[in-house]
RNA sequence: GCUCGGGUGGUGGAAUUGGUAGACACGUUGGACUUAAAAUCCAAUGGACAAUGCGUCCGUACGGGUUCAAGUCCCGUCCCGAGUACCA
């Protein structure tokens, strides 16, 4: 019988959904495990072959712990709100919740041909009602405390009002707004419960505010700073401005500490933990504040204007240390006191400044690191200890958003602040004994001595950094402090296809709606875009009020600002789903709780978590915060989401594009009948002979010109394609691109032939591309490696690779290809490989047609085999080198093949060894073999050492380290016998060609080298 | 710029604590089977020299070093990838 694997595999597929062999029990005497993978995104695109690579390690891993006697939880599950959904909703009109169902239902279709062993039973969406019901239900949580930095923990705002109504606010050490005025007991008590409201809006860990945000005009929403990259969105690639909205916000940064503490308590890779600390930015240095002073009109005489505190430029600075090498001070042109402290005389210059930096957008701000800009306001601070006047700048090297948007610049410190100076002309104080800063400035910490600065003169870089902030305080000029760069997370998006909050407005204060009454549902809407006042798209819904008495959703019109009440009209952003849902899988159909005490205590949270490095600072530190936070709140159990994370790599996809070269002459004024430019450019290679709408029907996936060729014959591409040399390219494979490459270089030539060396030699990276030259033009094919996807057209889908060589095949080859960490170009010629190794193992379980095994005792070199093979998996899977042990296998099957071993007592394990990797082979000859259960209930084969025990070594005999031959040597030689036969073999004599040997290392078990 | 990875045949990649570099697979070449092809099986396959085999030399980005022995450890240089960036 012939390996017949789409057979085998629907068969056992069909078996274990039917017998839910997957199924997790939240009871069971067993240890647990839980294995999880970061659910997808249901795009309309399907699934390709990147995707299922970290599924298929999980699935191994998951597979081998069950069979190591634990009870696993392996769920999977759908991240369904989002973006894409809703463009293409706003495109076509169907609804996000019906593509969103269809998306879903092909990637099951897929997974599901995969074999993965997913307990289905436990599947979440996000967008799913009574998933978000849950995710409102934290969103009010968050509303309902605060974070108290005495305890380090969230509390109950209710707990607040009380020392409140005690004690005012005076001694509360709470992460709050920075507007807060103290107030006492009595104030407090006295305050209207509007203006209580508006006090605890600033202590709540989720509160609304005015914030600048990142505005996508071209998405319609504000951005989180994780979702843009290099100054454009993340998703679509439009440009983002900065843009002053109100906002619900996370206070995120009160967990700033924590979050960067605890990353010392996981088992994550150190890179990845590194983004994270990069990302949190921690900072420790001191608050100064410099009083300011004025040139009032007329007088010469300096003046000190509004005392400390309310006029003072409060400055962050690492470097407390080098205070005395101030000589001027830089605030942001968008810095809130620029406007207030400008002489006249400098208000126009200033004025030019602050419009021109505005209008450059934060993009090139950050491309444009290079050019020197600034202004002087023709305001001066005072030097807290020198009491000298420090002129005050503008500068766009300052960034508002960091620290308090102003620096004290020390220019023989900071190289920033000494590329300014030299440029305006400012003065450069050295106060670092032994330091040349005639070229640039100097940086060094430990070591330095400071200098030339009063009492911190002599003072080694610690010791002047403590006393620096020392005398600060005593002048209560300053204070030590430390700055994180995490901001509060942007909570709100000006979206449709999302979470919708549990909030009503009574006079422009926010209300949270009751548990009882969840979820919110998300109204239906005419249509997806925002309204015509620009409010998001919810307010496109006739039906958004709430009814505080009946506690349910009305119509707009019935709004009286009484018991009916506006609802708000934005949405949660993607992350508020996914920062949870590992919990929801504990308990997914709890309608009391978002999981049970019961549930959360038996699963604790994830030992096991694979996904995309992409979520390094999103998801990740999002779903940490969000942990931290119901854990203080007493509705979990634990401190971190994800004990074990790995990050799968990248599955590269191979593009190939298809360049025309063609003769244009541009005809310009100037070189009119002058000059022939050979213009070389590329064209989108289908709409050149394709008409745009065979293009749209052709973008469902990758596309070959073979393809386009076959649906769409015209005599242009006809020819084309024929005329390409099958000798010189694959033209059955070769892909059509619709990347678009500008050149930007033109280069005279006046003859009209394209010379193709020349043009080479223009553009190495051409160096290997095919030319073909047709009537019409020359063109050019080349391939590259990058991200697979959809618009690329490099997508490989899975479900051909099953169909043609099955799942089990595509599990090994994935997991064959490389480290599992690793970035890979997919290249599915070495699938035969794999292939041809399945149907080996099939064969050993084989006599020609019949299944047959023996039940003969197995020959010690097959059981060493088998053992060496459990030996090597066994450590390969608890070290996540899924590769190697895939070669493992080979050598195995190649080695019991030549063996001709057919015996139970190997073959049954190796059924069970093998089982996590290809599960439909193995579960067939399983059953084969006489078992009535599934696999997965078999034990885990025990390697066991005596199998592997050997009496004799093939040393390597070595001379100055090179190896020339070897001997096979009894292990229990003594270390002089070994000597002495390897001096006496004839071999070693015509090495040493009489010469006796310097020296000789005998490694008992591993070498013998002589040294000549 | 900084941080973290990495650089090994024609290709993907192996090589626990320094101890036989190139496992396993793809590809290529030759052979068997066949009318033929596919499939399958067998053999060879880092490079150079030698070629009857024995062999010799060079080889893990580059230059040094430590060691009996270095892909592995140390110092310096170059290159590639990822993250991050006027962070005060």
């Amino acid at each position: 019988m012939n390996y017949n694997f789409n057979e085998i595999e629907a068969r056992w597929q069909k078996y274990w959904a039917d017998n839910k062999t997957f199924k997790a029990s939240n009871t069971s005497e067993k240890s647990k495990f839980y294995v999880l993978d970061m659910f997808p995104y249901p795009s309309g695109a399907g699934l390709h072959v990147g995707h299922p690579l970290g599924y298929i390690a999980s699935d191994i891993y998951a597979r081998y712990k069950r069979h190591k006697g634990f009870n696993v939880l392996h769920p999977q599950g759908y991240d369904s709100f989002g973006l894409p959904a809703e463009q293409y909703a706003i495109q076509t009109g169907q609804h996000p919740a019906v593509t969103t169902e269809n998306n879903i239902k092909r990637y099951r279709e897929q997974l599901d041909k995969i074999g993965f062993s997913f307990d289905w039973s436990r599947e979440v969406r996000t967008s799913d009602p009574e998933y978000y019901k849950w995710t409102q239900w934290i969103f009010i949580q968050l509303f309902e405390s605060w974070y108290d930095h005495e305890q380090d923990k969230s509390r109950a705002i209710s707990e607040l009002e009380e020392i409140f109504a005690s004690e005012g606010n005076t001694r509360v050490k709470a992460a709050c707004d920075d507007d807060i005025e103290d107030f006492t007991a009595e104030e407090w008590n006295a305050f209207s419960s509007e203006e209580k409201q508006q006090v605890l809006l600033k202590y709540r860990l989720t509160y609304l505010a005015e914030t600048e945000v990142n505005w996508c005009p071209q998405l319609g929403t504000v951005l989180a700073n994780d979702e843009i990259v290099n100054g454009v969105s993340e998703r679509g690639g439009y440009p983002v401005v900065r843009k002053k909205m109100t906002q619900w916000s996370m206070r995120i940064s009160a967990f700033a500490e924590r979050l960067l503490q605890d990353l010392n308590k996981l088992d994550w890779t150190e890179s990845l933990k590194e983004s994270q600390r990069n990302w949190i930015g921690k900072s420790v240095g001191a608050m100064v504040e410099f009083p300011i002073l004025s040139f009032p009109e007329g007088e010469e005489k300096v003046q000190k204007a509004p005392p400390s505190g309310a006029g003072g430029i409060r400055v962050f600075t690492t470097r407390p240390d080098t205070i005395f090498g101030v000589t001027f001070m830089t605030l942001a042109p968008e810095h809130e006191l620029v406007k207030k402290i400008t002489t006249p005389e400098q208000k126009e210059e200033v004025e030019a400044y602050i419009a021109a930096s505005a209008k450059r957008s934060e993009r090139e701000r950050m491309a444009d690191v290079k050019s020197i800009t600034g202004v002087f306001t023709g305001a001066y601070a005072e030097h807290p200890f020198t009491k000298e006047p420090v002129p005050i700048w503008i500068g766009d090297y300052v960034l508002a958003g960091y620290g308090t948007g102003a620096v004290m610049a020390v220019p023989c410190g900071d190289q920033r602040d000494y590329d300014f100076a030299k440029h305006f002309d400012l003065p450069i104080i050295n106060i670092f004994e032994n330091a040349d800063i005639s070229e640039e400035a100097f940086s060094g910490k430990e070591g330095t001595v400071i200098a030339n600065s009063d009492f911190l003169s002599g003072l080694k870089y610690k010791e002047a950094l403590q006393k620096a902030i020392l005398e600060l305080e005593k002048l209560g000029l300053g204070y030590g402090k430390t700055n994180y760069r995490l901001r509060d997370a942007v909570f709100s998006r000006q979206r449709y296809w999302g979470e919708p909050f549990p909030v009503y407005y009574v006079n422009g204060m926010p209300q949270t709606i009751d548990l009882e009454h969840l979820p919110l549902k998300l109204p239906e809407v005419e249509k997806y875009l925002p309204t015509e006042t620009g409010e998001p798209p919810l307010g496109n819904s006739a039906e958004w009020a709430w009814d505080t008495k009946d506690n349910k959703v009305v119509p707009n019109m019935e709004i009286n600002e009484e018991t009916i009440f506006r609802l708000e009209l934005n949405t949660m952003p993607g992350w508020a789903g996914s920062s949870w849902y590992l919990f929801r899988y504990m308990d997914p159909h709890n309608e009391k709780e978002f999981a049970s005490k019961e549930a959360q205590q038996y699963w604790e949270n994830v030992d096991l978590y694979i996904g995309g490095s992409e979520h390094a600072t999103g998801h990740l530190l999002y779903s940490r915060f969000w942990t931290k936070f119901l854990k203080d709140r007493g509705y979990l159990s634990v401190e971190e989401p994800f004990k074990k994370l790995i990050n799968q790599g990248m599955i590269l996809g191979t593009s190939a594009f298809v360049y025309r070269l063609s003769l244009s002459w541009p005809i310009t004024e100037k070189n009119k009948d002058q000059e022939k430019y050979l213009k070389w450019f590329s064209l989108k290679f289908p709409q050149i002979y394709c008409s745009a709408k065979l293009y749209e029907r052709f973008s469902g996936g990758g596309i070959t010109l073979k393809e386009i060729v076959d649906k769409h014959p015209t005599k242009k591409l006809k020819e084309f394609y024929q005329n390409l040399d099958a000798n010189k390219i694959d033209k059955d494979q070769l892909m059509v691109s619709e990347r678009l490459i500008h050149t930007d270089v033109s280069f005279v030539n006046n003859s009209d032939e394209l010379d193709i060396d020349q043009f080479k030699n223009w553009r190495p990276d051409f160096h290997n591309a095919e030319f073909i030259t047709e009537e019409d033009g020359t063109f050019s094919v080349l391939r590259e490696v990058e991200k697979m996807s959809k618009s690329k057209y490099n997508v490989v889908n899975p479900d051909d690779i099953c169909e043609n060589y099955g799942a089990d095949t595509l599990r090994m080859y994935e997991m064959f290809l490389g480290p599992l960490e690793q970035a890979k170009p997919w290249n599915t010629a070495g699938i035969t490989g794999v292939h041809n190794f399945l149907k080996k193992l099939w064969k050993l379980y084989h006599n020609g047609e019949e299944f047959q095994v023996s039940e003969e005792k197995a020959s010690a070199e097959s059981l060493k085999t088998l053992h060496k093979t459990i030996k090597k998996v066994t450590e390969d899977i608890e070290n996540f080198s899924f590769n190697t042990s895939v070669s493992t296998f080979m050598i195995c099957v190649n080695e019991l093949s030549a063996q001709n071993c057919n015996q139970r007592e190997v073959l049954e394990p190796l059924a069970v060894l093998i089982a996590p990797y290809a599960p439909h082979i193995a579960e067939e000859l399983w059953s084969n073999l006489g078992n009535s259960e599934s696999v997965i209930t078999a034990e885990y084969p025990v390697y066991e050492e005596k199998y592997l025990v050997e009496s004799t070594k093939n040393y390597p005999i070595s001379f100055n380290g090179k190896m020339r031959f070897t001997m096979e040597l009894p292990l229990d030689m003594s270390k002089d016998e070994i000597e002495n036969t390897v001096l006496g073999d004839d071999r070693t004599k015509s090495y040493l060609s009489d010469v006796p040997p310097k020296k000789i290392i005998v490694v008992p078990g591993k070498i013998v080298n002589i040294v000549i």
